[in-house]
Order: C-alpha cells, then structure tokens, then sequence
DNA sequence: TAGATTGTTAATCGATTAACAATC
DNA sequence: TAGATTGTTAATCGATTAACAATC
C-alpha cells in the first residue's frame, strides 16, 4: 500500500498542490532554500492558511520562522500527485484538442508519456504529432493489451466518446481522461476525470457580465 | 441594469449549467418539450435535488408533474451563462493550443467569436487558421482599440504571460480567459479567469493511485 | 530573548442533501 | 383522485477562515 492510496486528500487541495509546486520550483532555481507559507500564499494571491493547511498534508515538515526546504517539499507535493512516477499513456482522437495536448511539453515532464495516438481518419495513420505516431483505431486493442497501458486520453467527438471509451475498457483501461462533453459510463473500477472547457467559458461570461468584482 | 448582474450565482451552478444545457438540447433535437430534474438529473448520474435547486435560479419554472418546459429552460439558462449574447473576442498566442481553440466550433456557437489572433511569430503572418488571421503582435493595441474589442484568450508562454496581460489591459481590454499557468496581475475592473490543466492532471493521477472508488 | 511561522483546534461560511408542503 | 414533481426551508457536510499554543 502505497502513500497515497490510504490517505484522502480534498479536491480542492490537490487542485491547488501544482501550482504551489510551480512557484517553489522557481524559487529553487533562483536558488532559494527555504520558502514559508506566507511566500507561496503571496506569490499566488491566496490565503495563507490554506496553504499552510495544504501542506500539512505532505510528508514535509515546516520549521518556524524558516519555513519548508523547497527540495523536501517540492517531493513531498510530487509525491502526492504521482509527479514523481512515470505513466505510458495514449491518446484517442488526434484532432485539434488531441494533437495540441501531444505537443504539450508540460505532461512528459510530469511523468506522462503519450506512446501512441489512435484516430479513425485514414490520411493521419503513420504521420507523427510531436514524436508521437497515428496509429490506426483498429489497432487501439491490440496495442494496449500488448504494451499495458493503463491510461488513456480522450479526445473524440463526442458522437463517438461512449463507443471508444467501452473499447477502452474492454482492452484494460484503468483511467480515462477525458475532454469530451459526455458522461461516459465505465464500470467502478475505471476512473473517469473529466475536463469540460465550457464550465469555464461559462464562469468566465458570468464573471464579464457581472463586471469585475 | 441586466439580469446576471444583480443577482450572484453559486459558481458550482455556473459550472453545471452547461451540461443541463447540453442535455436539454439533445431532448429538444428528439421532440421532447418538457423535462424533469430528474430526467437531466439521471442523465448525468448526479443528484436530482441539486439540479432542481440549480434550474431555480433561472427565470424558467416548473409544473409539478410535468416538468420544465425545454424551450423556457434552454432560454433561461443561456440568458445567464450569456451564450444568447454574441462577443468578438481575440487570441493570442497561436502555438499549439491557441490554435486548438480556434477551431474550435463550440465556441462561436456559444456567442464567443475569434475576431483576430495575434502572434510574436513573424512566419506565421498573414497565415489563418481556421478562417482566423494571425497578425502581428506588434498590432494588438491598435487592434483591439478600433474594434472595441473586451475580451481577449491569453494563451501565450508563460514568459510573456504577464507583459502581454499588461498590454491587453492597456489597450482597453475588459476579460481575459487565461490559459497559462501564471497569476496575472490586473486592475480590479479587469476579470481573469483561469483555466489549469495542470490540476485536472493532478485530480486524475491522485485517483487512479487510489484506484477506483 | 523576541517574534515570525508552524501545526492544530475551533468557528464560520457556503454548498449539498434531506424533508415536506404545495400543486398540477 | 392519487401521486409525481416543484419550490423552499431545514439539516448536514465539508472547506475556508480564524485563533492560538508550540517552537525555532
């Protein structure tokens, strides 16, 4: 049993490690040691004691009046956000969304690695996006059972999300993220983590049409 | 004095209408003309008190018995999320994901239009994508100033995150829809919203070392 | 030492969930 | 009518914020 798998972290903790992890990790590069709470909150505009709160949940220990050493806690974040273990993922559906996340650099240096793309268009299958190949969707099974992905990237239209995801599932799939608008319906043990860019869009309108606060 | 700006909408219903949206929609697209909470609430495997209190804050109302009438709630809903409105809005940053988002239909058809996208590449000038024309940074303020343009989609390195912001504010602009994993400092009267992919990837790697629930 | 910061417990706040009368 | 569903008030739950002793 591993660290993480007893311990339950809140949402929105974990929402808020990454960035905390991307302002220490600046601050170690400018060769900081130490960095307290009170630094990170300012840096990002937020309160204090959340992040104290927030890091209290990392095996890191602050001292006081110093603070946390940044290497300490930079793997103490990591830890708990499994930034510190390496993941072979692949991507379905290579259009604009999915070739955009396979260029996306941030994702290898966080320990997922994209080692396939699928995709149903014909003209794309053995052209490469970013290093990563397109392979044919017929091939989608076959690859995962022989290579043991785990993890799967979702970026179909929607029409086609359900139908994917069960084949998915079917070949061993253990988590699914997913950026199409569809409640996709898996059995219990596969995760689902859904990204919905409108929710945002409609966030932001509000906020617009209310002026700023 | 408009409707959403008096009245303070919980942000996790702002979130969630979207999907509300998206379902009545595909019930409207069957012939159906009136829905239940429950019905939407089924639908998205959430809970059907939740959706009844978040379809009150629309100007719609329900019939015991019957339900919603579609087309009032599709109005209502869009009247406060603002996707009854049409918005030009421009890019900048046209990398990989600055381009996704421009060939992206859905936001055109939620009253959000990519007027112009600007970059600090001078290849790409004069280029479009997706019917959207790269311009040259260099006219982003004269730009946004002719055309009154209030939003803008910040989706540049983050290097240039902040000194784009700046020139953006600068210029007249009311909104920015920030994709970059940078704090943005700007006036109180500016709204920034911020998208980071960053802590979906988080969520989902915390849920899959717990394994499924 | 003095005082800033941690770690933790208590208070507050807001969202979710439960309950139920009203109603079509 | 009977009963499913709305609208709304109350109870619960969880996250944020406040408070404060411990400590370096």
């Amino acid at each position: 049993m591993t660290d993480s798998s007893d311990k339950k972290y809140p949402v929105p903790t974990i929402r808020r490690l990454p960035s905390y992890l991307r302002v220490i990790k600046a601050l170690d590069f400018e060769g900081r040691e130490f960095v307290s709470a009170t630094d990170i909150a300012n840096e990002l505009g937020i309160d204090s004691i959340k992040v104290r709160k927030d890091l209290a949940y990392t095996e890191a220990t602050g001292k006081p009046r110093v603070g946390y050493r940044i290497t300490e806690l930079m793997h103490g974040i990591r830890s708990i956000i499994g930034w510190d273990r390496n993941s072979e993922a692949i991507l379905v559906g290579a259009g604009c969304l999915g070739s955009a996340l396979l260029g996306f650099p941030g994702f290898s240096k966080r320990g997922l690695n994209f080692v396939a793309a699928f995709d149903a268009d014909r003209e794309k299958y053995g052209t490469y996006v970013h290093e990563c190949e397109i392979k044919p969707i017929e091939e989608l099974e076959k690859f995962i059972t022989e290579r043991l992905i785990e993890i799967a990237v979702l970026t179909v239209p929607s029409f086609a999300a359900q139908q994917v995801t069960d084949r998915l599932v079917n070949a061993g799939i253990k988590g699914i993220w997913n950026f199409s608008p569809v409640r996709l319906k898996v059995p219990p043990s596969v995760v689902v983590q859904s990204e919905n860019l409108m929710s945002g869009l409609a966030v932001f309108m509000v906020r617009m049409a209310r002026g700023a606060e």
